[in-house]
DNA sequence: CTGTTAGCGCTTTCAT
DNA sequence: ATGAAAGCGCTAACAG
């Protein structure tokens, strides 16, 4: 593979120069400037993206961390930035962090080892103190889906607990009262947060808690289909799911075993997952804009670590709203 | 950040030995190793991938392609291949196509920029000659999901053809004479495969061919709704769809429009997303296998390019198989 | 077993 | 406006 000394020695200018020309940083004549041109072209000379990092100091490559490179919920994160980001010539490199501490440990390590400018973090697993310490680090750092104390203006986060309070309300207005709930794994804090969303709605209502219709899931729609199985006997008439995926296990579950939704129970799920609306009937669900959080973040590294678009709108707090279809019954 | 010149200032040793005891490649003495070890933990050290790719002339990045981050059907090759990579300390970039010849080779190129020792192509839109001449530079390639002449050991591939012959096959052999498709793009060898299997089919069991019972999709859910409504006045009893998203708008066409499937039509889909198992009535499909399709990608890259695992099993080419479920009629 | 010495391909002063 | 030269952080012969 041609080099930029090739480069060079066929159009009869230094490096330096073939460098500028390809930079457009500094002032070349016009007649030099062709020469490199037409012998990048001669050469079919592509730039070594490692050697310019290595020499400049800027890789322009941000890293990502998902919890996992192949799920419908995390898939929008991957594809918005990389868009925005590839628009800017900035590359996006994606490790996954499977939800396990050292894993995602690994994945940041990998990240930081590769020099990336700057960082997207969708972090389940590491402690607020680990994420305050790579933020000190002289990457740009941003967070998603989580609200770290001390980081406030590097996250992106969604308001999960109003997003739980706001399903239960639209629950409870809607008649119901027996209402259960397939919590998400407690160690996640957007599933701690949902539920604690959940819970404060239903005191804001003066509805009894009890403890029996909360069944912690694993956000798989087997374990949706269990949890449902398992408060099928608790006479609910609704279940608040903590994401869409437990969502369609339940349903599938009450196809499985005759019970009507939403006739005989209400299901509402939580993520707005593409595939929402495909159920039968078409899941009720609480949108989470996780494409434009996507956007929000890509711009605030392209502001903060390239300096490009500075006037960008950019939220750093979102509101789920409700996405209502079929799996609630409104007569309750 | 630190680097090799710290360690080995703060460990009293020369750079070369930091770099040995780093890659285990030669023998260190004992002593000499645990005083590295302690001036690497002293000071964080984390060698720069960037620097070590550019010495060794190997990256130990592999570069993958894939029409959309963001889509159900290709997130599983990236989350297999990343997984098994990941296992062999291999990281996996990836870089999206779109469809687009252009955007397609830009893609190729930043992967080839950015000296990727291999690359997983799945392209769509680039030409045969296009992807050979890619081949002959000095890069491991391996083509996903297309079966390039004259690159026959570089490809992973799924017999479309025979795929959508076989699922014609399963509607005729329910008792289905007036059957439909819904095709996919016919710009992607893909759909064109599928649907000349589709016509081979009626061809062989000599059933009429109908023009106007075929209509061209473009993978997506609306297009699928589209072409289910054109279909829907030609009086078919059954509709093959080039993939599971088309089917999934057929089917909400057929909701919306108090047609039942499959009493009233069929419906089959082409791809085994896993959500199809959760449509209403689950549909009834071809099973695309991406995920082991990614592995023998990834093994195939393994062993060319890094000699790791060479007795690992490849396959090269894949037939698809139906899973039946509940939208095709068997009684008809 | 360990140190010395060249680079890898590029950018970036500093001269001219 | 252009060239010369010094690195960026690391690996890889080659000595010893």
């Amino acid at each position: 593979m041609a080099t930029i000394k090739d480069v060079s020695e066929k159009a009869g200018v230094s490096q330096a120069t073939v460098s500028r020309v390809l930079n457009g940083s500094d002032k070349v004549v016009e007649s030099t400037c062709e020469k490199v041109m037409a012998a990048v072209e001669a050469l079919g000379y592509r730039p070594n993206t490692l050697a310019r990092a290595m020499a400049s100091g800027r890789s322009g490559i941000v890293g990502m961390m998902v919890p996992e490179l192949a799920s419908p919920v995390y898939s929008p994160l991957m594809g918005e930035a990389e868009a925005l980001l590839r628009k800017h010539s900035k590359q996006l490199i994606v490790a996954s962090g499977h939800c396990d501490p050292k894993l995602e440990r690994e994945a940041i390590d990998f990240l930081l080892q590769c020099r990336c400018d700057a960082l997207i973090l969708m972090a389940e697993a590491v402690s607020d103190e680990y994420l305050l310490d790579i933020a000190k680090a002289n990457v740009e750092v941003v967070i998603v889906n989580r609200a770290v104390d001390g980081l406030e203006s590097n996250c992106v986060s969604l308001d999960n607990i109003a997003g739980g309070k706001l399903a239960t309300q639209f629950l409870i207005d809607a008649g119901h009262t027996h209402i259960g709930c397939i919590t998400g794994p407690q160690f996640k804090p957007d599933a701690r947060d949902r539920q604690s969303g959940f819970l404060q709605a239903l005191r804001d209502h003066e509805i009894a808690y009890s403890a029996d219709r909360i069944t912690e899931g694993n956000y798989t729609e087997q374990s949706g289909y269990e949890g449902m199985k398992s408060l099928s006997s608790k006479g609910v008439s609704a279940v608040l799911c903590g994401n869409d995926e437990m969502a369609f296990g339940a349903i599938a579950y009450c196809r499985d075993h005759q019970i009507k939704v939403p006739e005989d129970v209400s299901i509402m799920g939580f993520d707005n997952l593409h595939f929402a609306r495909y159920t039968y009937p078409a899941l009720t669900t609480m949108h989470f804009p996780i494409d434009e959080m996507a956007i929000s973040a890509a711009h605030l590294i392209l502001n903060r670590c390239y300096n490009i678009d500075p006037t960008a709108p950019i939220t750093r707090r979102y509101q789920p709203n409700i996405v209502e279809r079929q799996s609630v019954n409104k007569s309750a």
